[in-house]
DNA sequence: CGCGAGATTGTTGTATGACGATAGTGTGCT
DNA sequence: AGCACACTATCGTCATACAACAATCTCGCG
């Protein structure tokens, strides 16, 4: 159990400061996919009560980020091919929504905000190191989520980029995928500028489309399914 | 509190058994929005610990069918129009997807399933009571869904349908929308039997967008919003 | 020396009781 | 009547306990 932070107890419901801690080890590979959470543990890690720790752990579950094995307790989520295809198809739907309703919803300021992270495209993006990818990448989010003025669709697009949070990383790392991104962003925010919704939805479905070519390549390349193994 | 069924102590997690009958008693109205859900109570009505119920309350938190008030407990989840909407688009646009997937991953047997459907459609659909009306629409999802092939999406369908289960309910109401539901109905599964991808989408898309407006003059016409201002 | 039965351990599922914090409610005093 | 204060209801959290079950280890027996 080799985990991050521990709790300092102040505000705010402690299993919500917990369910997020959880959720960031899990993110960035801390808690790797088929690990253990063995509720002991996580009180030791955490410094908190199973009380605490269980409903913490009901909640991820129901976000799919851990899976209950019956009788044996909960493990990071492992996905198979199957799983990683079947979300990036959902999540390429969402997205190309996501790219409408801001067309036809966003503010002149939310627009403003996208040609801005625009002009920064290549500065931080382009020719920034994983993190920065990592940050714009959320930034263009935001933005994108917000103008489209829909929290139902924000919520359901967290949820699902937390799901596949690992294989969203690889798109940061291999150099030909970033450069073909930065084209697909430039296109997206055009469009998407340009009130163009027809365009913008296309635009940012055939972005994850892609993305999801790349994840499942990346996911047989690198030894992925081998973590599974473990469980 | 007055709810439905005691819990019979057997088998698989109560907290599961808890959800569910929670959850039932939320869709079926039994549990208004608004309500208060107070863990003691649920500890009486269900005949299980506080425990259970904490941990049960908590997975249908996420799921968003209850709503936590700070320094006073959760409610069974009130939406306001704006939120109504916001799912309307969001499933218009998922159910979209399931109808584009069933046109191109269905087998034969899924095909064959809903013409069995169509069949039935005029003396259960057209003809029935309400409840023969969800049932027979619960037939629907299960066909289109299980034909498309993506369990992640039949798994946030499930979870939207869920939170506007109420106001689905008012579709089977509506006599006059009930005639352009068969109407509907019929042209998905037409599309949808000629692999028309496209088709099905947006007829699967427009059904739903329909759907949504329906909602939300019920929503307006019936005072869903008083409940609300109890809380 | 190997193998299987039984003991031991690790972990979850559930229950119980306790306590502080907080908000709402009621009561009594002025 | 108005206001302050005590009382109550409820949640958030903790600690503890115990049964059920799986995995693992051990020891005795062949």
């Amino acid at each position: 159990m080799t985990v991050s932070t521990k709790i300092e107890r102040t505000a705010a419901p402690l299993r919500q400061q917990v369910v997020k801690l959880i959720r960031e080890d899990i993110l960035d590979g801390t808690l790797a996919p088929g690990a253990r959470l063995v509720e002991g543990s996580l009180c030791d890690a955490y410094g908190v009560s199973r009380t605490v720790i269980r409903e913490a752990l009901r909640q991820l579950e129901t976000e799919h980020l851990i899976q209950m094995l019956p009788s044996k307790g909960p493990i990071v989520t492992v996905l198979t091919e199957k799983e990683i295809r079947a979300i990036y198809v959902v999540r390429a739907s969402l997205e190309g929504l996501a790219g409408r309703l801001f067309a036809l919803n966003a503010g002149e300021d939310d627009v403003a905000a996208f040609r801005d992270l625009q002009n920064r495209l290549d500065d931080e993006y382009r020719h920034g190191d994983i993190d920065a990818r990592e940050r714009f990448k959320a930034e263009f989010y935001d933005i994108l989520l917000r103008g489209g003025g829909n929290e139902v669709l924000h919520e359901a697009l967290r949820s699902i980029h937390a799901r596949i949070a690992l294989f969203r990383r690889f798109a940061f790392v291999d150099e030909k995928r970033v450069e073909l991104s930065v084209n697909e962003l430039n296109t997206i925010i055009d469009a998407a500028a340009a009130r163009d919704a027809e365009a913008a939805g296309k635009a940012c479905e055939k972005h994850i489309t892609l993305a999801g070519e790349l994840a499942i390549i990346e996911y047989r390349d690198r030894g992925v399914s081998d973590i599974a193994a473990q469980a």
